[in-house]
RNA sequence: GGGCGCGUAGCUCAAUGGCAGAGCAGUGGCCUUUUAAGCCAUUUGUUGAGGGUUCGAGUCCCCCCGCGCUCACCA
């Protein structure tokens, strides 16, 4: 049972109130003809006119200004706030005072009446009408504050608690604006990603979320189980292994936008689960696939802000096309001192970072392909703050892309990068199946003792290339990261509805 | 998982180890064009939970819970 606040027992006391007096605090119908943003254009536009705009609006009271024998009020709906005038000679005074004493911030209400303007221009409604639509037990959080009386300090207090805005992203939303616009902002993205690559003949398709291997990343996976089959099942890491199947079957071109599901540490950019795009693209190689992420991140970015460039903190980001593109090796080699091409082996290069800088060094158990992976992280991702395109990685950690011809330790595969941190990820696929089944051997071998980075072996995918892939490239982007980025959001929970948090103890 | 920090009224925040407070919200009243309405009066607490030190703990110590930052992890 709910234990209730003094203010919530006042409020289910209301309630019992309004019954007692015939009134329903939850009646199964609404009467809406406008939104306020409607309502608002009508009337400008029939004002000129001297024309007459009746409406009956909906929804939550935000705040009431009751003076007497006349009262103010704003309710506020998903188009945004309208104010109501309630008169007591025209409504009567008992209903005047039935809705100040009756109605809380927070209730939904209707009212309807006749578009005005007050002494102070804004245009109201002047209500002959209003019910109640549902009644709030619990006070949604103040949204504003003090008043000092010398006019120096001003305070505004709104719901700034980062674990109740996420844990109760309800409140959040109906108290700040801004974090709807923000989601309102982010389906604008999905949808034009959406939108970019169904016009370039892409095909959205739907691939297992269950799936009884994991693959297509290195990510510890979340295990569940399936009573029936009695078998485990694990949430997928990634979707790249399903994708490439279909391009066996002779779909040429197609994508997927879902979650992802990794077993892993939550942080500003890590939350469990997460929402990525990949897309796969038959007879095209990393190159092509790299000229179409420039168009679809910009067209994306467009689409949401209204331009190719964004702020994010104190930086400029400009997506328009042509990105920035960095060799791996150069990038490396300037930011770090080190030419990677020089040292072969994960012995020869660890030396060479020792040497070079000392107390900064990756863990020297690591793989060769680890160690430049670290060097990247630490010397040359901080300096990617404009979109880049950084390309040819160590094969060793890219068990899934192919070589570059004439060289057998780096693969044609990029990542972009966007104010220091990875958005995407993509490569020319690996469709040689004998090739594949070594490399997945060879990652197993490599990393005997390492158990989080050890991968089941797909015979199924490889039976799969065995019957003949098309050459492709592959792409994989993070897109609440995309979200953060053109959103200017510094935590992937500000663009997450329902960020991953521990559970919560609701007591007795 | 490690380190650092935070947790006080519904919300935002105060309070040298010495009477737990303010504004907003709430409640009662006045007020027929207000809008951060105003004026008068007034209520609200297991100070995250538990233990300890002390004459006395919101404050110091221990432990637990939650959140934040950070490191590790994360092809």
């Amino acid at each position: 049972m709910a234990e209730y606040t003094a203010l919530e027992k006042i409020r289910l006391q209301k309630l019992e109130e309004l019954r007692a007096e015939g009134f329903e605090p939850y009646p199964t119908r609404a009467e809406r003809t406008h939104t306020s943003t409607l309502a608002i254009a009508e009337f400008e536009s029939a004002e000129k006119d001297a024309k007459e705009v009746k409406a009956t609006l909906a929804g939550r009271i935000r705040a009431n200004r009751a003076m007497g024998k006349v009262s103010f009020a704003h309710i506020e709906d998903g188009s945004g706030k309208i104010q109501l005038f309630f008169r007591s000679n025209e409504l009567g005074k008992d209903r005047v005072d039935l809705f100040n004493r009756m109605f809380d911030l927070g209730d939904f209400i209707q009212a309807s009446g006749v578009m005005f303007r007050t002494k102070t221009g804004e245009i109201t409604l002047h209500v002959h009408d209003f019910k109640l639509l549902a009644k709030s037990i619990t006070p949604l959080p103040a949204d504003k504050d003090v008043t000092q009386d010398d006019g120096t300090v001003v305070r505004y207090a709104a719901l700034e608690s980062p674990e109740i805005r996420a844990r109760q992203r309800y409140a959040d939303l109906a108290v700040n604006p801004e974090v709807r616009e923000t989601f309102r902002k982010r389906a604008t993205l999905i949808k034009a990603l959406r939108t970019f690559l169904d016009d370039h003949d892409f095909l959205e398709v739907e691939t297992p979320i269950l799936q009884p291997l994991y693959g297509g990343a290195a990510a510890r996976p979340f295990v569940t189980h399936h009573n029936e089959l009695e078998q485990d099942m694990y949430l997928r890491i990634s979707f790249e292994l399903y994708l490439k199947r279909l391009l066996v079957g002779n779909l040429e071109r197609v994508y997927e936008i879902g979650r992802d599901f990794r077993n892993e540490g939550v942080s500003f950019k890590h939350n469990p689960e997460f929402t990525q795009l990949e897309f796969y693209w038959a007879y095209a190689n990393y190159l092509q696939v790299m000229e179409l992420t420039e168009q679809m991140v910009s067209y994306a970015a467009e689409k949401v802000t209204g331009s190719t460039t964004v702020k994010f903190g104190e930086h400029e980001l400009d997506f328009k096309p042509p990105w920035k593109r960095v060799e791996m090796r150069t990038g490396i080699l300037e930011t770090s001192g080190i030419d990677i091409a020089e040292y072969k082996t994960a012995e020869e290069l660890f030396k060479a970072i020792k040497i070079k800088h000392g107390n900064k060094t990756p863990d020297p158990k690591s793989a060769r392909g680890k160690m430049i992976d670290f060097l990247v992280g630490e010397f040359l991702e901080p300096t990617l703050i404009q979109p880049t395109f950084l390309y040819n990685y160590p094969r060793d950690i890219s068990p899934l892309a192919k070589s570059i011809p004439g060289d057998p330790l780096t693969v044609e595969r990029f990542e972009g990068y966007a104010a220091g941190f990875e958005i995407c990820n993509a490569f020319t696929e690996l469709n040689d199946p004998i090739d594949q089944e070594q490399r997945f051997i060879d990652m197993g071998s490599d990393y005997t003792d390492d158990e989080e980075e050890k991968h089941p072996l797909d015979e199924d995918y490889l039976r799969a290339m065995r019957y003949g892939m098309p050459p492709n490239g592959g792409f994989g982007m993070g897109v609440d990261r995309l979200s953060m980025l053109l959103l200017n959001k510094h935590s992937i929970r500000e663009v997450l509805l329902f960020p991953a948090l521990r559970k919560e103890e609701f007591g007795e």
